[in-house]
DNA sequence: ATATTGACATTTA
DNA sequence: ATAAATGCCAATA
């Protein structure tokens, strides 16, 4: 399973993302050169479904938070970013990603 | 083995 | 600008 093998790497990177920044899943895709990836990488986080990575900072890249399989509530997910210091409309979920999107280069 | 699904992205209309 | 269509890979049924 190659899912197995990206899942290291996929947390690795959920795992640098600073307090405060957020990535998308195409965006880890494309660190992990594997740029059509990002369903698989969603899938991962969704397989992963611990608190022992930070999963709750990754969202689309159309700035929406996307899911939460943890709790199953998406508001949750909105708690935890907002307790990471991010701010954005409770009503849409919108997040800024111009302000919030942690890039690497 | 084929078909559907998924915490999506990008392109086209 | 928004909405629909297309693409992508692996897992699951």
């Amino acid at each position: 399973m190659k899912i197995d093998d990206l899942k290291e790497d996929v947390y690795r990177i959920v795992k640098k993302i600073p307090k405060g920044k957020v990535m998308t899943y195409g965006q880890i895709a494309s660190l992990l050169r594997l740029p059509n990836y990002h369903r698989i990488v969603a899938k991962i986080l969704s397989l992963n479904r611990s608190e022992k990575v930070p999963c709750h900072r990754v969202i689309e890249s159309s700035g929406k938070l996307g899911g939460y399989s943890i709790s199953g509530d998406k508001k949750e997910k909105a708690k935890k970013l907002l307790k990471d210091g991010l701010k954005f409309e409770k009503k849409t979920l919108i997040v800024d990603l111009q302000k919030y999107l942690f890039k690497r280069f």
